[in-house]
DNA sequence: TATTAGCACTTGACCATTGAGAGTGCTAAA
DNA sequence: TTTAGCACTCTCAATGGTCAAGTGCTAATA
């Protein structure tokens, strides 16, 4: 990127483009003939040569046309300003919003329902996660007897999940002396993150071995136990979807993508380190940890309550991916989450 | 199948058989090859004509060999008594059951993981759905406040299934409140179907409609929302893994597995008719309702807790399917599941 | 000096041909 | 009723030849 001239942006972004659109090694001739920069296709041929040089560029076989790198799609989105997104597609999305801001109260099936939508609109894999509950905060725990030995936890946090866990002790303990203990967990954890809590529980449960206070010992196991989630869940859709693109008409290329998203604790890594960052991040193909999806192109963002991450959604799609439009779906879904999860 | 001779029947057997192990057309040198019948290639070949014509064969191409159709299939899965399946495999079996063993508290991620396992195991796609919430019953339903204008409704039913959902009410109810509808709630319809109790209020709902004991009317509300659930929990797994055998060597295929599989509504109609009957059920290619399912084949089985089904465990792989194995691995995992539900 | 025109060369895609192999159906013999 | 033999059909893989696309290089040009 450093010491391309200008003309030679031009071009390589000309390339990058068409292959994107067409799919088609793009040669000197295409070149000349759709973006008409004024020049000879002699004269590409030789920018193509330099382009190739730098590593931007490769050709499937000599006497092909020329395909971008991951580099040179790097170029292309950090190059791409704000560019041109149909005003057709912004109604389209904003149809979809209008049909999903039904199921607002159950944060998890309208992630779900969004994952689909982004899916549909891209024609690439939608993707979305819950919030890793570790980040979010405390709003509230119920305890509620279930049979004998059990009980179950209800945890509600701030961005309105509300996860349930079943929690065996080995004594039978009265609703009376559930809600008891649940009041104390309250006045004592409430609006603190979940890690926080954790560690703190255990912090205090090794201090009090000796001390035994019944009831609080109680509540400090229980609690630890409450605590005891993984991640966030994940969604994933549009497969079929994906299978009609030419860039998956090739056997190997599925069987890597549908490894990839059957292994979620990757994706849910990917995603969880994502939710970090601010706005929509770009991951293209060699650029990603996982080898799995060396691959393949993330277009994700976080989804934002204040200053707190409360889930990601993206896309997951080819390194030929329509980097533009993906880019536009993600962040107009992020933002219509986010707005939805401020005004409840 | 009726009008079948012993000797036909051994042959169609062999031909299925052989094909399932193989993946290529048998032809009458083969079966002659492999199971020692005592009969010539020409025999078999003139048996593999009249097979032909009732139905049970077709070649794909003058001169290839025989491959089984559904009704070919069909006979072959009737007619598969306790085939020997190898003790090795019971082994792996067990030892994922012991695996799964300390899941059995959280009934979600318990199925998710022993969908895991039969996939594995077959070498298909396993499936797996929790109980429709219609059909199981309500032990105990909590109120919870959460925020100012909406309540949380946890709902227990008997198979340990915890189901959450969140309810907007207009009006700002305090826990004392809610407690004591709770309580009302749990008097009037602890113990009865789901599916009955949304049936009683409605009707009472409609009765009442004049009358109003706010708290009571209230209750109705809240109850006819916390009931308006859909299903139970889909779990598919085994994709990447289906995709290795050679019946998915072709694209068309695959895309057709993607499309059934991600239309989970399909799959859930499918396995809950399956949660009605007893034992291990069959469906081969084009005995699919789906019109998305009539090249594959499903083996299936309910888990039952007394007489009432709490979950439908399968397999869903290509009609030429080692149905012994499968069956052998549904049988057993439903099996193991119903033991560890009656178990708690 | 930067650009372009022209040309020889390379390569994969496409197509028709061909031969081998597998399996069939039919007929006649056992 | 079963079997051996044979002619026939069909797929598949390999072969080879043509075509179009695209390149790199060199020499001419602005």
């Amino acid at each position: 990127m450093q010491n391309l001239s200008e003309r030679n942006k031009k071009i390589l972004y000309a390339i990058v483009q068409s292959y994107i659109n067409n799919f088609d090694p793009v040669g000197s001739r295409v070149v000349t003939k759709r973006y008409s920069l004024g020049f000879s296709p002699a004269t590409i041929r030789n920018i193509m040569a330099d382009l190739e040089e730098m590593g931007f560029l490769v050709q499937p076989h000599t006497s092909a046309g020329r395909v971008p790198t991951d580099l040179g799609y790097r170029f292309y989105v950090d190059s791409l300003a704000d560019e041109s997104v149909h005003e057709s597609n912004m109604e389209v999305l904003h149809d979809l919003y209008r049909k999903l801001e039904a199921l607002r109260n159950n944060i998890d099936m309208f992630l779900g329902e969004a994952t689909k939508s982004m899916s549909m609109l891209s024609h690439y894999l939608g993707v979305a996660m819950s919030p890793a509950s570790d980040l979010t905060t405390l709003k509230k725990i119920d305890l509620l007897k279930y049979t004998a030995g059990k009980i179950a936890a209800v945890l509600f946090t701030d961005e309105g999940l509300i996860k349930n866990r079943v929690i065996t002790i080995d004594a039978d303990l009265s609703q009376k002396d559930l809600a008891r203990i649940a009041g104390y967990l309250n006045s004592e954890f409430a609006g603190y993150p979940l890690d926080e809590i954790r560690m703190k529980v255990l912090r205090q449960m090794s201090r009090d071995k000796v001390r035994c206070d019944h009831l609080l010992s109680r509540a400090m196991q229980i609690c630890r136990d409450a605590l005891s989630f993984p991640y966030g869940d994940l969604f994933v859709a549009g497969l079929s979807g994906v299978l009609d693109l030419p860039d998956f008409h090739d056997l190997k290329k599925i069987r890597e993508l549908s490894r990839a998203i059957e292994d979620k604790h990757m994706i849910i890594k990917l995603l969880d380190e994502l939710s970090e960052s601010e706005g929509v991040q770009v991951i293209i193909g060699s650029e990603n940890a996982s080898d799995e999806m060396k691959r393949f192109s993330v277009v994700a963002s976080a989804c934002r309550q204040g200053d707190r991450p409360v889930g990601v959604v993206g896309i997951i799609g080819p390194t030929r991916m329509n980097y533009a439009r993906a880019i536009y779906i993600v962040e107009n879904t992020a933002k219509f989450i986010t707005q939805m999860l401020e005004g409840r």
